[in-house]
DNA sequence: GTTATCTTTGACATTCGTGTCAATGATGGC
DNA sequence: GCCATCATTGACACGAATGTCAAAGATAAC
């Protein structure tokens, strides 16, 4: 029917993310966010204005989604528990079978910081965010009492974020779930260490 | 001069092998390829057959470099210094100013494993190839004493690898070393632990 | 009912990348 | 000297993706 909107923002977005996060950046055509969104491509270019702009969408939604999820975890009042939620999280993610192997915001800055440079501030101050907020955990733990209090938040912040992305690569290299929740799991002793 | 081989098919390779490393598989075309490496698009044709076997020659390459660089590092007989080593020689890697940031291996298989399965196979046995080196790396150090019996070597190898694959990650996402290094530096803690 | 607004839809021009090929010319074996 | 072989070079055809546009039609405000 012309004339009248016919797809819901919300299930296109979704549709778009998913593609992006399977093949990649550079790899999705226009062609392909139309087929798996059901909306005629020249409605996309109308509605969103184009790739570009789209990814930016999926990455914003991606992180709303995952990146809220991983701060959630890290509300936990311990920091042996924030860390275990939080690497949790993302073994979540990564056994949603309708999920495609690996982390959407990894893969594009891999694929795409060498060219695009609004996109790759984007996704390091996701990064950033997540980093602090890491910090903001392990910083309570220390005062809390819970942590030595000469642990190195900085770094302790930075490695584990770190893991959530190495997790993240063995997953989409390996196609299965086992290393990065092996890694998880050696990850974690290092927060009894610090205790 | 036409009818004479015109190169050196190692500064080619090496060429091929920074554009795709900078870029991206995608993004990189053959003209792109042809630019870098100062050989006309018909000849690199002629002589490699196209993009994908110019990947796939690039990877080995990268591979037998830096590879070989991280199993040396491996063989030292502490799995302390063996650790700290391996380690490293990823910052090593990302330390010198020629090269792109971040890793090769992990960004091919984060942009392309959704799509070429024989390229992701390769990959995925060039982390298990490092992987199981850490791992007997670790058992060597169990069995000498010098790690505690009951450490779980499948886990600590796999943490071990996807940390150094966090640190390529990270290394991109920021552009600067700094971060990488932080994570290193808690990751090795963890060997201290289990000594 | 008229008008303004908005979306859909298919078509279009254009650009870009790929892969192939034939012509050209140099080299080396015989 | 002749011939087979091989790499270079530019041209070519083809397909694919992009971004734009005008026509068409539905809706809502007035």
């Amino acid at each position: 029917m012309v004339g009248v909107k016919q797809f819901d923002e919300d299930i296109v977005i979704e549709a778009v993310l998913r593609t992006f996060w399977d093949k990649g950046y550079c790899e999705t055509t226009m062609a392909d966010l139309a087929a798996a969104s059901g909306v005629q491509r020249g409605s996309l270019y109308n509605a969103y204005g184009g790739k570009d702009r789209l990814l930016l969408m999926s990455l914003e939604r991606y992180g709303e989604r995952y990146g809220a999820a991983a701060e959630r975890a890290l509300e936990k009042s311990s920091p042996r528990e924030a860390m275990k939620a939080f690497l949790e999280s993302h073994l979540d993610r990564m056994l949603n079978p309708k999920n495609p192997a690996g982390c959407l915001m990894c893969q594009t800055v891999m694929e795409c910081s060498g060219r695009d440079d609004a996109l790759t501030d984007f996704i390091s101050r996701h990064f950033q965010r997540v980093e602090m907020a890491i910090r903001e955990t392990l910083c309570r733990g220390r005062d809390g009492g819970l942590l030595r209090g000469d642990v190195d938040v900085r770094s302790l912040a930075r490695f584990f974020l770190g893991v959530s992305r190495g997790m993240a690569v063995l997953h989409r290299a390996y196609g299965d779930i086992e290393p990065a929740r092996d890694m998880a799991k050696a990850a974690l002793k290092l927060i009894d260490m610090e205790s």
